[in-house]
DNA sequence: CATCACTAGTGACAAATGTCAAGCGCCGCT
DNA sequence: AGCGGCGCTTGACATTTGTCACTAGTGATG
């Protein structure tokens, strides 16, 4: 574009408006014409490039993924773990950043639904003591005897102790032998309520499980290699909350997922923040199923996570 | 710089507010918190470089008198800092135009020499902050302790803080008491290593000196006004980089310069791009001096600089 | 020469932004 | 535990900016 007469003005107005941080009515002023010119000068200074605004790319690079990410996935929120890092190992990391962020997520008075796995407990475990009486805790899926020391009820007890809040654990088991007691269990008063009650909570905190053999449900007994294999080609693509989930994050209707008992999955969505915190990088087929499912409106991921969801989604688009 | 939860935020407010076009209350309102907070947040992330707001120098550069000079003199650019009423002081403006020149000049992972004096401390004093990691600012001259705040050192460190950059200091005085401590100073590793790198340097920022009693070297005790006018009898022009230069821009064998530990010229002539900002009007000899050196490809003077240049340049021919 | 179409500019008002005193936790100290 | 200082946050108000309907000037056209 060649550079005419009148751009001369446009030109002016911008280096004194924005090198030299002058008010609109000064410049107006100092070049003599209105201000209300000054104004549509700038505009169009924006427009035409003669003034550039950027934010940094090199100096929070992991910031402006995050940043990229939420625009990309719809999230409300996104806390990238950087691996470069010298000092910190991820694995140490996340549960780290996570057990702040979910510390920051709480208001007072809030009913917080707390899941179960290895990555949930381990975010209980570094989760740093507070005073919040007034919150509770409540577990979002049924127990499961397992061999390791995160069972379910442990996780949201350990967390409602540390926040010396009150933890309500769940009194039925997770998978039950047969669909009819599932069924009947589900009808049980005491049940019943404690799984209405879970879509009025404020937050909450899980991961997704992964469908492979060596998965948290398999190791637990839950379902069997076999089974989950089976599952596996069926479609299933993770595990929310004890549940198969399919390829777009919705509810299987299966065996297993009948003899679940666990929360709603509509219920889990229809918790404001939710908060899914994913460390492996084994779990990303999981974890695009659980984005799809709008299981996360706060997502906590490592860098290289980040940028494999990133790319997977400009890719489909 | 470890994970700062309190930047994340700054970042988020900056990208929400910069970068999707949101208005502060929305933005608050996204991140709950008071829309006075954002605009706290939106005032800090200017001020530490997470957005970056430039405005194109054009303005200076398009003009047919900064053509003419850059034919005349064999110049690769000249900006023009014009002296009407309208425009702003030009002893307030040149200072900001050559920092917005030199921001643009810069590439990412550039090394760039910084010299020293009242003008290129006034520079580093309006640079705008930015974020350029992977740049370093080399100090060309040595240290001297000056009764002002401009010390060399300080103005490479006053420009690397502004630009997120790498400031590298020059460990050694720029005038020693003997010729002979000055060879052997110059023969020390860190030193000789130093002045080595000056001629991989992509940029160069510098202003001349003049050679009156009230100059620059004078008043900071590096030369004293008798020496320095019997110097003016032998035929300096100037001072580049606190070494003395004759009417032609050569380096002058004298005491004074056989004492100074500084950039070698011709290590400063390597460089692609030197950049020269002259500001007073007293110092058009110097000037002339310093072009005929070769020490300028980029200029920036006043307008009536600028005609005095021409006039000489074309009376010459 | 009247008319129309178009542009750039303006005044007045609405909207957005900047600022500051006061409030509120939090931390370290006694 | 109580106290004082410090830094972040906020509501309320002041200032600055964006917008829009309108006008004046310009140039092309029948």
């Amino acid at each position: 574009m060649p550079i005419r007469a009148n751009d001369q003005i446009i030109h002016k107005a911008a280096w004194l408006y924005y090198t030299h941080g002058l008010r609109q009515d000064e410049v107006a002023q100092r070049l003599e014409i209105s201000r209300a010119s000054i104004a549509m000068y700038l505009r169009k200074a924006r427009e035409m490039g003669i003034v550039t605004i950027t934010t940094s790319t090199e100096l929070f690079s992991d910031d402006v993924l995050a940043r990229e990410l939420e625009d990309a996935a719809g999230l409300t929120s996104v806390w990238i773990v950087p691996e470069d890092r010298q000092a910190m190992d991820p694995a140490v990391e996340m549960p780290v950043v996570a057990a702040s962020v979910f510390l920051e997520l709480i208001n007072k008075g809030d009913r917080i639904g707390v899941a179960w796995g290895r990555t949930v407990y381990h975010i209980a475990d570094v989760m740093p003591f507070a005073d919040l009486r007034g919150v509770s805790v409540v577990q979002l899926c049924g127990n499961l005897g397992a061999p390791y020391s995160y069972r379910p009820d442990q996780c949201t007890t350990e967390i409602a102790r540390r926040l010396n809040a009150e933890g309500i654990n769940f009194y039925a088991p997770l998978v039950l032998s047969s669909e009819r007691l599932a069924e009947e269990l589900r009808r049980e008063p005491v049940i019943r309520e404690q799984l209405a009650t879970i879509s009025d909570c404020k937050l909450a905190l899980y991961s997704v499980g992964g469908i492979e053999e060596d998965s948290h449900l398999v190791k637990c007994g839950a379902l069997s290699a076999k089974d989950m294999h089976a599952m596996g080609k069926r479609g299933a693509a993770g595990v929310i909350a004890g549940q198969l989930i399919d390829l777009d994050g919705q509810w299987m209707d299966c065996a297993h997922n009948r003899r679940c008992i666990s929360a709603d999955l509509d219920s889990i969505r229809a918790i404001r923040k939710r908060m899914l915190v994913v460390q492996e990088d084994s779990k990303f087929e999981p974890l695009m199923a659980a984005l799809k499912g709008g299981f996360a409106s706060h997502l906590i991921v490592t860098a290289s996570m980040a940028r494999r969801i990133m790319d997977r989604w400009s890719r489909n688009r």
